[in-house]
DNA sequence: TAGCAGTAATTTAATGATAAAATAAAAAAT
DNA sequence: ATTTTTTATTTTATCATTAAATTACTGCTA
């Protein structure tokens, strides 16, 4: 592969000119300048990224880490959405992304493998708030912007759905649609979104002078599985509710199926609504309701925030709160 | 951040015998390594992965490129679970990945991002077979391993799923539920998969003494729209078939959806099998039969692949084939 | 006791690129 | 004509690490 060395010898004209022709100084005569650029040109040189990080200490890669609370890493839906969206911004920056993920979690830190690898920038999802692992990375002060996670200090920020207010919605929904009954399915407790959610489904059941059965809010986790266990509780209690806030899709679709396998159906005897809106809601039959998180602009805007991050390193970059969506579809009814 | 040079300070030695002692060199005596290891553990410290990079022209990464027909890109049900797979038999190995869609397509080719990166080997899919950036890539004898494109020299592999027999069990399924006129949904024309799945889905019609009619034979694309679409083209026919083998699970869920608007039923009024066995596939109403692709598994072969051929550059690495599974569900039923 | 072998370490050079300092050449000012 | 300034380019040092060459020492043998 081809060098700044051989550059210059073919160009007959030193490293060094090679380099500020190459990083825009303009200390550099016009005639020599242009001989140089057409040489690069012709022999499609591009300097070796390892050396120009190891001399500048700058890597143009992020880091991307990501958790989730089953084995399903970047298999989960929500975070795929992400994914596209970070890539798509960071690649506009001439950033490359560096995927790690949480399954080595016993061998390094995230700090470690930020440090090993040089990134410029981390961004993390689905870390709980209490991981062990953050307090290191935080103080190392490497640019962070965290998904679904409120934390946030000058060298860090956050993204994260407006969750309460997106639960409320939620809520509201179901009691326009005449509920009163209303149960919720949660996900993994530690988790910010799931606290939020349910702050948000307990004040706006408050707000509406309805009641809030203890045996109505079903501790689970986010997957198919733990809805379609979680519903089963539901199916065995003497009161049943008549609708459903279950706080992501996939739980819902867990829920969806244990109702189903016991004979009863969706919307005639259970209301059901989601949060995520992953792409498959639509497709379900019934179709999902749900409260769509827009994952897309939130990873975009993730990578906005590392890259200010990284790039205005004294300014503080303020955390962004995203609205959700409310999506109707066949999945509630009139009661 | 520690280099090397404080660890030998701190030891008292040169930092050519921490070198050492990192990579396991046994000229130096037992004292002298036990007192660098102790400190190196201390110290917690790491080696600068760009410096080793340069110096060794070894990086420890593998560059993953992926190309979608559409814009989907990681968003892809199928790629996410090869990504599943790659990425947790590469961390067992200490490398990382590099994540390059193929958004940039103007701006570099395949090769240019390798080199730039330095990363040891890259691991390719979704590519048509006629990219004009590959013969770039092969020749420039960069380990690789293509996933769904039948690409192979000293230097590259592949692995793919038995598409043509999958096919054919598509076919076999259907005709056995009583099937004889069998249209099919095909994906986009210029990748491998579509090729193999539609010569598996003539030869098992063939075999079975089956007519195909031209008409229901669609081109479309891997996408819930094109299945949609194309269903709408099968549903205007006069001759209309009683199964629809289709190349993709997406593909299927359109063309259901198509069905359903139409105010017809499956599997009452059509038989519909796809093709993957994405994770919704099952959650479906009805839940779709289809061929499954083995996707961790092809993720875990592909990572295999490319750290044989980066560790034995002299060793041909033979091509692999993986066998698919018929999953029978709801989606189809007997005539 | 000179010469050699073996061990354990150190010094030096090199990787590819950039940045700071130094220098050379040309132009302008005295 | 000499000095100063400006412009254009080169030299040197540096980043963190590894590989090759070298040195220092111990012990053995002829």
């Amino acid at each position: 592969m081809l060098t700044i060395k051989d550059i210059a010898k073919k160009a007959g004209v030193s490293v060094a000119t090679v380099s500020k022709v190459m990083n825009g100084y303009d200390d550099i005569g016009e005639v020599t300048k242009a001989k140089v650029l057409k040489i690069i040109k012709e022999n499609n040189y591009r300097p070796n990224a390892n050396a120009q990080s190891l001399r500048t200490n700058k890597s143009f890669l992020v880091g991307l880490f990501f958790k989730d609370h089953q084995d399903s890493g970047v298999k989960h839906p929500f975070f795929r959405g992400i994914i596209s969206g970070l890539e798509e911004k960071l690649l506009e920056n001439n950033y490359d992304m560096i995927l790690f993920s949480a399954n080595w979690e016993d061998q390094f830190s995230y700090l470690e493998k930020c440090e090993f690898r040089n990134v410029d920038g981390a961004i993390l999802m689905g870390m709980p708030k209490d991981d062990p692992k953050l307090p290191e990375l935080l103080n190392a002060n490497i640019p962070s912007a965290f998904i679904d996670l409120d934390i946030s200090d000058d060298h860090a920020s956050y993204i994260i759905s407006n969750n309460e207010e997106g639960a409320r919605k939620a809520v509201r929904h179901l009691v326009e649609q005449g509920h009163q009954k209303i149960a919720t399915i949660e996900g993994e407790q530690i988790t910010i979104p799931t606290q939020k959610r349910f702050n948000g489904y307990k004040s706006e059941m408050k707000a509406q002078n309805l009641e809030i059965k203890e045996e109505w809010i079903i501790q689970s986790r986010f997957s198919v599985d733990g809805g379609y266990q979680a519903m089963k509780e539901i199916l065995a209690l003497k009161d049943q509710p008549t609708a459903i806030f279950c706080q992501g899709d996939e739980i819902a679709i867990g829920a969806m199926k244990a109702i189903e396998e016991f004979g009863l159906s969706v919307p005639a005897d259970f209301s059901i609504v989601g949060f995520d809106d992953i792409e498959i809601s639509q497709y379900l039959n019934p179709a999902l309701t749900t409260i769509r998180q827009k994952k897309e602009e939130m990873g975009i805007e993730a990578a906005d925030m590392v890259l200010e991050l990284i790039n205005k390193p004294k300014k503080k970059v303020e955390p962004e709160v995203v609205d959700t969506e409310l999506i109707v579809r066949n999945s509630t009814r009139k009661l």
